[in-house]
DNA sequence: TTGTTATTTCGCTAATTACCAAAATAGAAC
DNA sequence: GTTCTATTTTGGTAATTAGCGAAATAACAA
């Protein structure tokens, strides 16, 4: 969940996810639309992944990029932990 | 929203939160729980009212904080956000 | 005012992270 | 095999962050 958080906490990641949301989507579209080089992209697709929080399926040349929403579901989990008392995070 | 997940992306300050949502404490308390020492926990503090999930109340000597949970109920909004289409985070 | 305790700010170093350009890799088509 | 396109890795610098000790500040008590 640590993980989780960490990605979340940049706003170019958190664009990214809202992109998702709406379609899936391969690195080059993303990276079209925000207006950051491929390389940065794709570090920040490292950290998505390490968190889980996307997915990647090869169409032929490209990757698609779609969310999991499972990850996202222990991560509401997770913040109605931080309401509720003596359970650890 | 960006500096409430910011605040949660340090399994430090998650810690914190974790605490405080079983009881008040005083920076002094958690700095001898926690293995940091005074000037970064009060970074840490500083990170944590940033994002408005803490608040302060000074009793004499001893500053006590606690959880701001409206904060909270707003940061699981905006996980539930991540799920629904068509809206901004 | 002086002293005591609690917390914060200052000044600094070490570690991490973001970003890019260029090179490398992966898959598909030929 | 070669070539083309999409993505990732490498190698580098700049910016941010975490952490500490020491000094500064805040509130209270004497």
């Amino acid at each position: 969940m640590a993980d989780v958080f960490n990605a979340l906490s940049s706003p170019v990641r958190r664009n990214i996810l809202s992109m998702l949301k709406e379609k899936d989507m391969t690195a080059g579209e993303i990276a079209d639309q925000l207006n950051i080089t491929k390389p940065t992209l794709s570090g920040h697709f490292n950290v998505l992944k390490t968190a889980d929080l996307v997915v990647t399926e090869r169409c032929g040349t490209t990757i698609s990029y779609s969310l999991n929403t499972t990850v996202i579901e222990e991560l509401m989990a997770s913040v109605v932990g931080l309401l509720s008392k003596k359970d650890k995070d």
